[in-house]
DNA sequence: CCCAGCATTTTATGCTGTAT
DNA sequence: ATACAGCATAAAATGCTGGG
């Protein structure tokens, strides 16, 4: 059978390789039981957005956590054990992350069930239980397993993928979701505490979304204060002051412009690095659209831009093209320049409309989000 | 205490028209 | 051909409730 790929499988080889040194791989190809977590940990990795799903995951670990911590790992004797009662097992449960809610599903039934969906000629179920005594044991057999002719227990291991598990989605939650609602709130705090959360939040190591936002505001009020005069004449100027829009939703934005200014017509991208090829893909046949990038780093402007014209160099050796790739990029702000930027805001007295912005965008943003996991 | 039916909420998947 | 937004539908995850 073809195994499933994905981000987390390669963490649950190298825990498997911890235990069983080089023979991760194989044992998740020899065991059902791992390749049934394989399958439910898709999740880890993709952001705060989607829901754990952790019923069937806190089956497995409360009966593993039990089978270690009665030893039967090391004892041979599993099958005189008197199982483990439900409302212990049930209890644990409840104790995890995120499993204040969970119920008696996983265990009765829906575990076993969705096994023999995805194995459906394996003879065994990982969920044994007496319905007399309401007993619960973990099917040895799915546990112990035989690999080059040798036989292993993956027990341990079992428990260990499971904890990354909750690990991974720990981080993505508290990371995230923390800065969300603080933003949300923001408004009610005392202006200079709401101006050291935003300081705190241009770092380089935060959410690519709140950067976004953050940059957004800060930029926007900063833009908000120059004019530039234009007309159809000399004699008849207008005076315009710069404004500065967000395109689209974060989320729904892959690739797109970020910000647009009007009216000088800027293009600005929000970025983790400048990758050239990225942006001026064929910037050797066709003029492109300058464009400014607000990078998430903290690096000095000149050593970006050096860097810049080191990969350009090496890309397209031609003097010429190299300068064009230069010209294309308009400017470099990065996160000290932006927090100049805000300073220089701060100084007008403009710090309360700024988090006002960041409320309002985080609200778009994350409100139906924030919503689900408030309840928690 | 333990269990399972049913309800509700979320997520995954498929379909279709529009646009490139 | 490819990509994809918008919508409809299927499937899964989770929650409530009441009975043995």
């Amino acid at each position: 059978m073809a195994i499933v790929q994905h981000e987390f499988t390669k963490k649950i080889i190298e825990i498997l390789n911890c235990y069983f040194p080089s023979q991760g791989n194989a044992i998740l190809n020899y065991s059902e039981l791992l390749q049934y977590l394989n399958i439910k940990t898709k999740a880890a990795n993709r952001g705060s957005k989607s829901r754990a799903g952790l019923a069937n995951h806190y089956a497995i670990y409360v009966l593993v956590e039990d089978y270690l911590n009665k030893k039967f790992h090391l004892q041979n004797n599993y099958e005189d054990y008197e199982g483990v009662q439900f409302s212990v097992l049930l209890r644990r449960q409840r104790e995890l992350p995120f499993g204040s809610k969970l119920q008696n599903h996983a265990l009765n039934h829906r575990l076993n069930e969705e096994f023999k969906k995805y194995f459906p000629t394996s003879v065994y179920v990982p969920i044994i239980r007496d319905v007399k005594t309401n007993r619960y044991w973990l099917n040895e057999n799915l546990i112990k397993i035989i690999v080059d002719y040798t036989q292993i227990n993956i027990a341990q291991a079992v428990k260990d993928i499971i904890d990354a598990y909750i690990t991974a989605r720990q981080e993505a939650f508290d990371e995230f979701i923390v800065y969300c609602q603080e933003m949300l709130v923001i408004q009610q705090q005392e202006l200079t505490r709401a101006i050291e959360f935003i300081r705190g939040l241009l770092r380089p190591n935060i959410d690519a979304r709140v950067f976004e936002i953050v940059s957004y505001a800060i930029l926007k009020e900063y833009y908000a204060d120059q004019h530039i005069y234009w007309g159809w004449s000399s004699d008849v100027l207008n005076a315009e002051y710069l404004t500065l829009y967000k395109t689209g939703r974060t989320n729904a934005n892959d690739g797109g412009i970020d910000f647009v200014m009007k009216p000088l017509g800027r293009f600005f991208q929000v970025t983790e690095t400048i990758d050239v090829g990225k942006y001026f893909l064929d910037i050797d046949k066709v003029q492109r659209y300058p464009i400014t990038f607000v990078v998430k780093t903290e690096q000095p402007i000149q050593s970006i831009l050096n860097k810049l014209m080191e990969q350009a160099t090496m890309r397209y050796k031609v003097k010429a093209i190299v300068r064009r790739y230069i010209e294309a990029v308009e400017e470099v702000i990065n996160i000290p320049e932006l927090m100049n930027r805000f300073d220089s805001v701060l100084e007008r007295g403009r710090g309360t409309v700024v988090i006002e912005e960041i409320v309002l965008q985080s609200r778009v943003e994350f409100n139906p989000l924030l919503l689900d996991k408030e309840v928690k």
